[in-house]
DNA sequence: CCGCATCCCATGTGATACTG
DNA sequence: CAGTATCACATGGGATGCGG
């Protein structure tokens, strides 16, 4: 018996075994959003030992969860199809612990794949499909982040390009997405800085982008 | 910063840093059945150390996640409604884990509440909608469960009491409800024996409840 | 520099025993 | 029954090293 091992013939215990270890659902968060290389998602995941990344790895690999892909020169680490089907569990977590944030503390980051997993939680495509299309350039501490909103359907990626509304803000911005501070007052209180474009679509995007209470 | 400090303000990691720990789900998911006593968490979790059970429970009260209600004479725990809300979580977790559970390994149970999970799990309201209401009696293992079905509400006790279908099985059970084993071959292998009952009403048993592959 | 592997220590976990 | 105490051990964290 393994020590990972519950002793349980049952779907979440399995779950749990396979993907509960320390560091592993943040490893898949971001894998969700992309391919990425060691070295990036050491640097998304700050505070993670690298040998615990490296097993981490290792085990995911093992289970099935990711795969180790040789390119050219590199080696990037992607969800397999099984891996990839964790996106509801991530999503649904995602928007319980963000009712449970509370303000940011000292030293709390945003990454740039983090920022991505939780703009996916708290799209609304229902409200977005009444909405005229729309790209934000948001960005996030260090992180820049391109969002696009067609319909119903939403693009977040790292590359830049022309945007409608341009603006910068911090850990702040997910007390705006959750509702518990109003667009027009984010603004005012400097939570949330427009660079370019109309202010009033920062309630565009608020209406986008909400995490329920 | 405490030692389960991820470091990142991010709702996935809130979350991980809330109900991550080795076998909080799973007192999560038993407590989802119902407020369970100490004693009933400790025989539903066969393999926890006692002290990681109690450890469990205060942290998981200190998080606002369950309750240690006194209930004359006794101590029962209950889920906070915040901890209510981690069901869609426990849910899809457990979705995502029965599709890698393969076959029973020496040594694995099932437990009545993993069992009820399991069963809120594959229900599918829409197909149960459309059939009679049926109750059913399942045996599994030391468990016995009453299952009562109604258009798209499903009920799930250990309560009995007059049922259209009665059978017995073990965690192969399980391999019915992915659709691994059809109903007659469950029958027929031994797998599910029918004690009472037109044993037909497997067939719908198995529409009525499914874990997708 | 990237992608890890090794070392050492702190912390968390697990088994068992014990107590009100 | 509902936990607490104790102790051995496994795992995680942080620094460092090292080969390609």
């Amino acid at each position: 018996m393994a020590p990972r091992d519950y002793g349980q013939y049952c779907g979440v215990t399995r779950a749990v075994e396979l993907v509960g270890e320390r560091w592993a659902l943040l490893i898949v968060r971001d894998l969700l959003v992309g391919p990425r290389r060691y070295g990036e998602l050491a640097a998304g995941l700050p505070r993670i030992p690298s040998n615990i990344l490296a097993a981490r790895l290792k085990e995911l690999q093992a289970e099935g969860v990711l795969r180790r892909v040789p390119r050219s020169r590199v080696v990037v680490y992607e969800l397999t199809p099984f891996g990839r089907e964790l996106e509801p569990v991530v999503l649904a977590l995602g928007a319980w612990g963000a009712k449970a944030m509370g303000v940011p503390r000292e030293g709390q980051i945003i990454t740039p794949d983090s920022m991505t997993v939780s703009l996916r939680t708290a799209f609304r495509p229902q409200v977005a499909a009444e909405l005229p299309a729309t790209a934000y350039a948001a960005r996030v501490g260090p992180a820049e982040l391109r969002i696009r909103v067609d319909g119903p359907a939403l693009d977040v990626t790292r590359e830049d390009g022309p945007v409608d509304l341009a603006f910068a803000t911090g850990p702040g911005i997910l007390r705006l997405l959750s509702g518990e501070l109003a667009p027009g007052r984010a603004i005012a209180t400097g939570v949330v800085e427009v660079l370019r474009g109309p202010r009033d679509l920062l309630d565009r995007f608020a209406d986008t982008f909400h995490l329920a209470a």
